[in-house]
RNA sequence: GUGACCAUAGUUUAGUGGUAAAACUCCAGUUUGUGGCACUGGUAUCGAGGGUUCGAUUCCCUCUGGCCACCCCA
C-alpha cells in the first residue's frame, strides 16, 4: 500500500501541545484575573469581520491592512453546491483586536453605559507574514479596552494595571516605555517640525527613512540604523512641540505612575505603528537574558478611533499583549509556573470479563466524586496495566481481578510505598475519595514547605 | 517582499559517493495476579522534485519547510 503524505500545519501556524497548555493557561488566567480584579468586564467579538472595518480602525496605508490581512471575497467562495452570495463582501480574518472591540461598542450602544467602558478580550489574530522568533502568522492577543473617559489618571491606572499583571507572571526586567503623541490637532504641526529638521539631514539618513520623511516622519524617530538615531538624537522632542494641554495631560499621567511607584522611562523616540494612536503611547520589553530585548506588548490612546468607526466622540485608550510571546519568554527562560495537578489521581486495573462490569462501576462512581480516573484499555495483562498506571502517574490504583470479582472486593494500591487494603466494592468509591483528598494536600503542604525554606 | 543558515527515526543528534548509527520516548516481550530498575526485540522510501554519476542520504540546481534577521509589529 502506498504511503499517505501527511498534511502538516500551515506556515506560522502554531500547535499548542499538551507539553505548552499548563504555560498557556497560567499566562490567560493570570491575565484575566489581573482584569477582572481591576473591574473589566470580558467581550469576545468574532475573529472574521468586515474587511474594511480594518481599514478604518488599522488604517489603509499601514502596513498590516496593506499586505499582511487574509482576506476573502464571499462572492467567489460559496461551495459549488451553494449559490453564491452576490454582495461580493470582502471579509478579513482579524489582525488585531481593538477594530473589533470599538465596533461591538458602538453596535451595541455601549455609550450608555457608566463611564468608564472597561472592556478585556482574548483571541487569535491573523497576519499573513514572514515569521520570525516570537512572530507568528496565527498568534494570541490578549487585549483591554477602556472608552470614555479622558481624565489621565485612566492611562496611569490602565497601565499600572498592566505592569502588576506582568509582574504577577514572573517576567523580570521589566522595562516599561512612555511617550505621548499629542491630539490630532497637534499632528500637522509635529508633522512639519520633524520634517523641517529631517529635510536638513536627509542625504545622512538610511533609505527607508528617506521615504518616511514624505510618508511618515514620525517613523524616523524609531529607526534602529545608527546614522539616524544620531541624528535623532538632536531632534526636536514630540513632547515639546504639542499643545499646553496634551502636555499638562501626559506630565499628570507620570505624576501618577510616580505615586503608584511604577517605573517607567521616558522615551521620546517611542512611535506606535498603529495610526489611531494619539497622546499616551507605551510599551512593555523585557531583557532576554542572552537574546535581545522583547517586545511583550504595548498600547496608548486613541481619542478618535470610536468617531472615525461611526460612533459617538468617545476618548478611549487600551492595550495589547502578545500571549505568544509571554509563553515563549516563560519557557525559554525557564521561568516556573505552578506545576499542573497530576492528570489521574485513581487507575482502574481489571483482570477477566467478570471484572470488566465490576471495573466499569467502580469507574462511574470515582469519576462521579471528581477523581480523575483511568482505566486500562487494550492492556491484558496485570503488568502491563500497572505499567501504565505508573505512566500516567496515578496516586493508587484499584484491582480487580477474578479472585475479587467473586467476593465483591478491590484491592486498593498505593503506588507510592506499594501497600495494599482490600475494600468492599460498595466502599470503594468513598474511600478513596478521602484518599485522595489527604494524599493531595499532603502534596501541597510539602511543597510550600520547599518554598517557605526557598524565600528563608 | 528581501537576505543568512539549516533539513537524517516521535524527539535530540552522529555519519558516509556504494541504501545509515546512538540516546531518550513509544510498542511488544523476559512463562503463569503486581508498576518504577535491568535485559531483548520492533519503528527512517536520510524534506520533495530534477541533474551529475555505474551508483547519491552524501555533490549541484529548483521547490517546500524550519530558524534567524530586515521590514513591520504582538
Amino acid at each position: 500500500m502506498a504511503k499517505i503524505q501527511p498534511i502538516n500545519r500551515l506556515k506560522g501556524f502554531q500547535d499548542i501541545t499538551p507539553e505548552d497548555t499548563p504555560y498557556w493557561d497560567f499566562v490567560t488566567d493570570t491575565l484575566e484575573t489581573g482584569m477582572l480584579s481591576a473591574g473589566f468586564d470580558r467581550i469576545e467579538t468574532p475573529i472574521l469581520e468586515r474587511a474594511d472595518l480594518f481599514d478604518r480602525g488599522v488604517g489603509p496605508d499601514s502596513d498590516i491592512v496593506n499586505k499582511e490581512m487574509y482576506s476573502f471575497d464571499t462572492a467567489k467562495m460559496a461551495g459549488k453546491d451553494k449559490k453564491a452570495t452576490k454582495d461580493g463582501t470582502i471579509v478579513s480574518l482579524r489582525p488585531e483586536l481593538t477594530a473589533g472591540v470599538v465596533r461591538a461598542y458602538i453596535e451595541h450602544g455601549m455609550q450608555i453605559l457608566p463611564k468608564p467602558v472597561a472592556l478585556f478580550t482574548m483571541g487569535r489574530c491573523f497576519r499573513h507574514e514572514n515569521p520570525q522568533a516570537g512572530r507568528y502568522r496565527e498568534f494570541t492577543q490578549f487585549g483591554a479596552e477602556i472608552f470614555g473617559e479622558i481624565d489621565p489618571l485612566i492611562d496611569a491606572l490602565l497601565i499600572s494595571n498592566l505592569w502588576q499583571t506582568m509582574n504577577r507572571l514572573g517576567i523580570p526586567n521589566l522595562v516599561l516605555n512612555v511617550n505621548s503623541l499629542g491630539s490630532r490637532e497637534d499632528r500637522p504641526k509635529i508633522k512639519k517640525a520633524l520634517t523641517e529638521y529631517f529635510k536638513k539631514k536627509e542625504s545622512k539618513l538610511c533609505d527607508d527613512c528617506k521615504k518616511r520623511l514624505k510618508k511618515n516622519p514620525l517613523r524616523i524617530l524609531d529607526c534602529k540604523e545608527d546614522k539616524c538615531q544620531t541624528i535623532v538624537s538632536s531632534a526636536p522632542a514630540i513632547v515639546d512641540l504639542m499643545s499646553d494641554d496634551c502636555r499638562t495631560h501626559f506630565m499628570t499621567v507620570l505624576e501618577h505612575l510616580d505615586d503608584m511607584e511604577i517605573p517607567y522611562n521616558l522615551m521620546p523616540t517611542l512611535v506606535r505603528g498603529l495610526d489611531y494612536y494619539s497622546r499616551t503611547v507605551f510599551e512593555f520589553s523585557t531583557k532576554d537574558d542572552h537574546r535581545r530585548t522583547a517586545s511583550l506588548g504595548g498600547g496608548g490612546r486613541y481619542d478618535y478611533l470610536v468617531e472615525e468607526l461611526g460612533g459617538p466622540e468617545t476618548p478611549a485608550i487600551g492595550f495589547g499583549v502578545g500571549v505568544d510571546r509571554i509563553v515563549d519568554f516563560l519557557k525559554t527562560n525557564l521561568i516556573k509556573i505552578p506545576k499542573p495537578k497530576s492528570r489521574v489521581s485513581v487507575y482502574v486495573v481489571h483482570l477477566g470479563e467478570e471484572s470488566k462490569k465490576l471495573a466499569l462501576g467502580a469507574v462511574m462512581a470515582l469519576r462521579k466524586l471528581d477523581i480523575s480516573t483511568g482505566v486500562a484499555i487494550g492492556r491484558d495483562t496485570l503488568k502491563g496495566q500497572l505499567k501504565a498506571a505508573d505512566k500516567v502517574g496515578a496516586l493508587y490504583t484499584v484491582i480487580i481481578g477474578q479472585r475479587e470479582a467473586m467476593h465483591n472486593v478491590a484491592m486498593i494500591r498505593d503506588m507510592r510505598d506499594g501497600i495494599q487494603e482490600t475494600v468492599d466494592i460498595s466502599d470503594l468509591a468513598e474511600k478513596l475519595y478521602h484518599m485522595v483528598k489527604l494524599r493531595t494536600r499532603e502534596e501541597e503542604d510539602y511543597g510550600k514547605k520547599i518554598k517557605n525554606k526557598a524565600n528563608q
